[in-house]
DNA sequence: CAGTCCGTTCGACCGTCGTGAACTTTATTA
DNA sequence: TAATAAAGTTCACGACGGTCGAACGGACTG
């Protein structure tokens, strides 16, 4: 085993987390598999599946362990559980239904945009296996639209920890072409990522923020290249979405 | 501290996932609040809470910890990585729109039902903070729809494990009573749950299984009381039920 | 029926988690 | 602005409990 990841940190609890990233990754497991994968002996494993199984956090079917009903519980809490995440979804239905482009909404979370929630249309099922992933800000629409309403030093700070890992040619590399995009979207109210992140992806993304200023996350309409050259119809678009998300921070601030 | 809980448990994971829930209950906490309710000094509490952090399963906001984007992750896993419940999504939104009626899927799982989707248009929040919660079968519709497909022996392993706990007046509590009914439910393809579970709400219920007869899960759709008095409506219901779960359970089979 | 492969149980040792106190930081009050 | 309090964080030590390897038992195979 050996865990030297950080200081002062639980092992055992660390060992039980890795056991359900590793039940993630392979959509369940039996034991030996994950006693060879994690280089443990089957019993230390064994433990932790019947512990996290007492908390419903793995299930047996037969004899592989799967994640269980106690995470999905959990993890949705983490979207009901703020006025802010609740509300956030009928607005991104909302979006999804005026532009028909795939709609999302990220939470800002740590320097990261968090996917909440997604909207299109019942034929692409995949989108929604991304809830809880966490994007860069650096290379996203809703990212950057998040870092152009937060003050410079946060942005810093914030690119000193995770950098600008390039994913696409089109990724922003430079720290100063950053920040003077940044100030363009400001002025203008939204970001515009093309191909940024994921190739041949084009996307409109418009921060939200509270009252007090401070960032909530961020709203977007993704779709393929092209989709959103002809600058009339961008401008169009982003028009939609800058106001359903005033109206989002409207309703917010009445709640 | 002391935990006496379970037979060969790991503490160290049980508390973890102790502070995890207490955190649900209270929408996010501070150090002291939470070593105050678990009897624990503070340092024990604040060494999980980092434990946790590292693997975003808690965040921090200022001074307070909350619930972190990788519960959102691998709890909506449990909803993505079995095709079945990917699927069954979209069955539930379309019985929402041909019934009108706030919908259900749920599966089984180790005798319990768990929510896994809930369509019921945008404006009742409330029915998404229940996903992942975990039913009785033997006073819900699905549930006794899912009964009704096992084998007398398994039912009664359930039984015997948690019980017929009186939720309402009208639950069922006992079990030649219920048998009759798993009976009648198994001939008739659906079952109906007049105030068995939660007093005023009616519903409708039925069970999907796998071609090799291993039950999936159930759909159903649920209303106030009186909303399925009138025998001929519900005989109509029933059947859209009925035909929308043998839609799923042969797409499910072409898949 | 023997042989193999898993999952599970058991006991002992060693490492690590829990503890309380010390330290730091932030908030409060005068 | 200094003083006090309250909360968050760090630290070192000792006891407890988690890890490990081996042994057991059950299921499947040839």
């Amino acid at each position: 085993m050996a865990h030297n990841n950080q200081a002062n940190t639980l092992n055992t609890t660390i060992t039980s987390i890795e056991i359900l990233e590793l039940l993630e990754e392979l959509d369940g497991a039996r034991v030996t598999e994950i006693a060879e994968r994690m280089d443990a002996p089957k019993s230390t494993i064994h433990g932790h599946l019947m512990t996290l199984k007492t908390k419903q956090f793995v299930i047996k079917r037969g004899d592989i362990y799967c994640l269980g009903p106690g995470l999905l519980r959990l993890g949705n809490h983490v979207r009901t559980r703020k006025e802010e995440f609740v509300l956030a979804r009928e607005f991104t239905e909302k979006l999804f239904e005026e532009t028909g482009f795939r709609s999302t909404f990220v939470a800002e979370m740590e320097g990261k945009a968090v996917f909440i929630h997604t909207a299109s249309g019942n034929r692409m099922r995949w989108a929604h296996e991304r809830l809880g992933s966490r994007l860069n800000l650096h290379n996203t629409s809703f990212g950057k639209a998040i870092l152009a309403e937060m003050p410079r030093s946060r942005v810093e700070q914030i690119l000193d920890r995770f950098g600008m890992p390039q994913e696409t040619e089109h990724t922003i590399t430079d720290r100063e072409v950053l920040f003077s995009e940044l100030e363009m979207i400001s002025e203008q109210g939204y970001a515009v990522n093309h191909e940024e992140n994921i190739k041949d992806l084009h996307a409109i993304g418009v921060a939200a923020t509270e009252q007090s200023g401070n960032v909530i996350g961020g709203f977007s309409i993704t779709g393929p290249k092209n989709s959103f050259t002809d600058s009339e119809k961008k401008r169009q678009l982003a028009d939609i979405v800058t106001k359903l998300v005033n109206e989002y921070e409207l309703e917010l601030s009445l709640a």
